[in-house]
Formats: structure tokens, sequence, C-alpha cells
DNA sequence: GGACGAAGTGAAACGTGTTCCTATTATGGC
DNA sequence: GCCATAATAGGAACACGTTTCACTTCGTCC
């Protein structure tokens, strides 16, 4: 897991040339979600992988440098999901407490009904070093684009605070749903400390 | 890493008999520090602990079941550390913002003036499960208590209020540190996130 | 001082992430 | 179709966290 920041990066979607790579990309993505769907962070074995994905253990690191850049990868295409089924979907709330608040409880709730999933890529978020930045800047800037909208439906010029505000809030939810993983709080806990959050972070 | 959530915990510095014992223990977690502030968290290898610190590799994972057991416990006497020594002194400033980011300020400028053990403790803590529940416990009320201490010297009763800010403030601080340590984030970032939160959720 | 159990030692062995190497197969240009 | 090159397969090898085991040492009770 050492070595210098090296442009070792995860083969994206779009420099993958043919459909044959495209889908073995896709197989890679699917057999890790599903290993850690049913196993969690421990199960998610890159030979595993590999075996479930019908590529050899040196292609899989082709396409992912490591573990973690596969899980985090894995996590930003489900991140990709969520967005583009919600994009143009107006949130449901009169305030931005409310929407927010809808949001996360729905996407939390999504997360609660599988745990093992969810624990698999809290972990490699969270343990994820500097070579694995540009994945996750993809996943922050997902969030961060789902929690400005649903702050400010329709909003183009975003203040500063703005985005400072929808930052701290997805500091709080990585930081709640990692006390959820590592079973230190309670399902109910993440909402109620979520509840909280909001309520100062956006006194309407 | 697997397992069931058993009754696996490091032995704390009271349960330990001898003289001996307690200096073993010592001697465990320097060696911890020490190589963890050369060479973070893939420096602290477990025979390597062990040789420096003078004890047999089973010996040490008697005393520390996991690597991340050890390192979290390492966290946890720094903070002792940290905490006893400014116990009784009274923080300066003149509002709660100004208290906390006094402390906020002092503590991060003292992690950052040691990367590599910040790296090391902050990726052990963040990657810590279930098993590691009481250690990690252990640290979140030591900050807790700095926090609201800072918040509000002498205040005997403190609010639901006053915990779930505290709650949220170090829940930021811990993901600034997250990005710092991953390189994400600069150095003047973690303090311009923690002025901002802390400035949202402490208007004075 | 001897016996007994707990704690410590030393080393081998195992599992899994990661690397490396060679043979084989696709792919694209001529 | 044929060659050059890249991509993939298959599998051995290595590193480090962790487990295990046979043996030794230490502390305590008689």
């Amino acid at each position: 897991m050492g070595g210098s920041v090296s442009s070792a990066n995860s083969l994206s979607v779009e420099e993958l040339g043919s459909a044959a790579q495209r889908d073995r990309r896709k197989r890679i993505l699917d057999a890790t979600i599903a290993l850690a769907s049913k196993g969690g962070f421990d199960a998610v074995q890159m030979r595993a992988v590999a075996e479930q994905a019908d590529v050899a253990l040196g292609t899989l690191y082709r396409y992912f440098p490591s573990k973690i850049h596969l899980l985090v990868s894995a996590l930003g295409r489900e991140f990709e999901r969520a967005e583009a089924a919600t994009r143009d979907k107006p949130i449901p709330g009169d305030t931005a407490h409310e929407r927010v608040m809808f949001l996360l409880n729905r996407t939390t709730k999504g997360l609660q009904g599988d745990p093992h999933l969810t624990e698999a890529l809290t972990r490699a978020f969270m343990f994820a070093d500097a070579s694995v930045q540009s994945e996750i800047h993809t996943v922050g800037m997902l969030l961060s684009t789902m929690l400005t909208r649903a702050m400010h439906p329709g909003k183009e010029d975003l203040t500063d605070d703005d985005v400072a505000i929808a930052r701290v809030i997805g500091d709080v939810w990585l930081s709640a749903l990692v006390g959820w993983v590592t079973g230190r709080t309670s399902a109910g806990d993440v909402t109620k400390q979520m509840d909280v959050a909001v309520r100062l972070l956006l006194r309407d």
C-alpha cells in the first residue's frame, strides 16, 4: 500500500477502448459489489473478485491498482447511479432542512439495507490514501452536488457558505456512517445525529 | 481482521499486574509511536514493533490483539497526555468560538508537526472496526471532554445541544484531518474548514 | 526449594494483498 | 492474411498481519 504518489490510477470508462474492455471493467465492479454485499470488506478478496469477474488476477490489477482503488471506484459508480437517478427529480420539502434530511434519510436507509456493502465501501473510502485522490474526488463532488442541490434547488451561484455547509454536512454524515458501520452507533443514531447537525447548520 | 465482536481487548494499564508488565506495555507503545513517527502507518510493522520493544511477537499480540488495536491504543495514550496537560489550564479566548478554535488550532498544529505519526494514528482510527469499540470510545470521550470544556469552561450541566455541537465539531475535525492526511487538502484548509464549521455551529 | 500455572520466547506456518514472469490471445496496420 | 504490439491468462513468488506451537522463564503457593 506504500509507494510514492504515482500516476497509478484506476482505468476509467472513457479511456477504455473496446467494448470488451468496458465489459471487463463492468464485470469486475459487479463482482466487487456482489462480494462486498455478501461479506463486506474482508470478503472482497482480489482472487475472488478476479475469479467471479472471469478475469486473471493480473488483469484485475491492471484495471484497478489496489483493493482500495477498486472499492472506491465501485462506490463512485454507485454514487453516479444514485445521482443520475435523482437528477431532474425535485426533492420534496419546503425548507432546505427538510430537503436535505429527505435526501440523507433516503440515502442512509438505502445504505442500511445492505450493511455489508456499506461497510466495505465506507471502510475503503476512509482508508484510502493519497494515491486514490482522483477516485475520492469524484465521490466528494457527487456528494457535494447532491447536497447543495437539495439545499438550493435550481440555484446557480452558490456562495462560499453554501459550499462550506454542504461540506460540513457531508463530513458529519461520513463520520456518522463510520460510527454505524463499526457498530458504535445504531441506525437511529445516524438519523438523529444528522438531524441535529442539519438543524444547527441550516436554521431556516 | 474478521471474526465476531469478541472480547479480545487491548490490555489496559490498570489490569496489568506487575511493574515489568506495565513497562513492557510502555515499551511497546513507545516503539509504536517511534516507528509511526518515522514512517507512518506502513512502517508500523508488527515484527518491527516487537523487535524494537524487545518483546516476542506473541507477547505483542497478547498485549494488543491487532495492529489497529495497537495504534488506536497509542492514539489514546497521546490523547490522555494532551488532555492531562491542559486540564486545569484555562483556555484563552473570550467566546466559545475563540476558545474552541484555540484548542483545535493548537492540536492541529501539533499533529501537523509530525505528519507520519498523524497519518498512522488517523488511518488506524478510521479503519477500526467494532472489535476496537472500547479503545475508540476512550478517544471519543476525551475529545468530547476537551471540546465541551473549551466551549463552556466550568459548566456542569451540559445540554444535549452542547454535546451534539461538540460531536459535530469532532466529526468535522476528523474528516478534515483525514483529508489532510490523504493529501486531499492542505494544512491551511484544515484550519479554514474548522473555522467555518465552528462559526456556523457557535454563533455567539 | 520444588511444583504448578501464567506469561514470555522463538520460530514456523498460513492467508491475503501485491508483484512479477512467461505463454497465449486479441487487435490494428500493411 | 500477416506481423507487431498490446492485452490477457495463469500461476509462482513475496510481504506483512496473524495464528500456532513447543519450549523456557517467572511468580506464587506449599
